[in-house]
DNA sequence: GCAGATTGTTAGCCTTGTCTAACATTTCGC
DNA sequence: GCGAAATGTTAGACAAGGCTAACAATCTGC
């Protein structure tokens, strides 16, 4: 039954270490939870980067998502300390919120370095990376690196 | 306010396409809402190989989730026409459930094989694979096999 | 400075995915 | 083959994240 060659690859997925593959399942879970906040915060920044401020509308469009949807979640944020908002008034990012953003654009970046250094097509890119960048470890992130940046 | 040098690589987040993030942020999301699905059906083809039948029991240990999560999650699967399932039966992939599984293992396969290939620990690489392998496009999943497969 | 357009919010609904508590069924040891 | 252990299901709670419809506030163009 595991005469298979390619079994060799699946090293966490038989009786040897189900419970290490609970910590790995654990774990993508526990970055699902964060990811939309961190894509809020770092649009939220790169608004504020490029417009002076961030609208809710602007969020909306470039999320994809509905005004009410952006309303509702902006409220978690604030609730979560990474924004400050007032009614009808634009979105400012927290020290936290800052720190955050500063964190995934640089997360970002690396990945998108990468998928692009290994010869992607700039807008695949742009799309496989914002899906990645939420689930690559440290470790992963510094080969990633050191690979876009080889001569 | 658009000098850094960096800001190219952020062509998907300035005025020029928002609408293309959207899109991506779109894709991501449809991404996400597969990623369970697959990992289950992944899962139950994995425990049908290696032990002969697929039970709930084994599913909720592997996937660090209570049993009530994971008996629910297998009606949606069942509703969804992936599996099919009798009460306090073992679980049975359906043709399309083992296609899905199939296409999956492939994908995992070839990201934890890059990542290997990158000089990535075995533990680590197990674990970003759980996360990424949602979010690879095929052209990338393209360039990811041919890396793993350089000389 | 007012009317209409734009933008923002609120209310309320749906689905997913998680849990605990309680109960039902099956399996196992002897 | 019976009783206890293991397994599976049901019920019900809750938060997140999406939506539409309806309403409120702001902004803009004359």
């Amino acid at each position: 039954m595991h005469d298979d060659p390619h079994e060799v690859l699946h090293a966490a997925s038989d009786d040897r270490s189900p419970d290490l593959r609970a910590e790995a399942f654990q774990g993508v879970r526990a970055a699902r939870r964060n990811e939309l906040a961190e894509d809020y915060v770092e649009l939220i920044a790169e608004l504020i980067h490029s417009h002076g401020e961030a609208r809710p509308v602007d969020i909306a469009t470039r999320m994809g998502v509905t005004a009410p949807t952006v309303a509702k979640t902006l409220d978690r944020l604030a609730r979560d300390g990474l924004i400050t908002r007032a009614k009808y008034r634009s979105i400012f990012l927290t020290e936290q919120g800052r720190a955050l953003a500063k964190e995934c654009r640089h997360r970002h970046e690396i990945v998108l370095r990468f998928l692009l250094s290994l010869g992607l097509d700039a807008e695949t890119a742009e799309r496989d990376a914002e899906g990645i960048e939420h689930h690559v470890s440290e470790r992963t992130l510094a080969l990633f690196s050191a690979f876009a940046n080889r001569s």
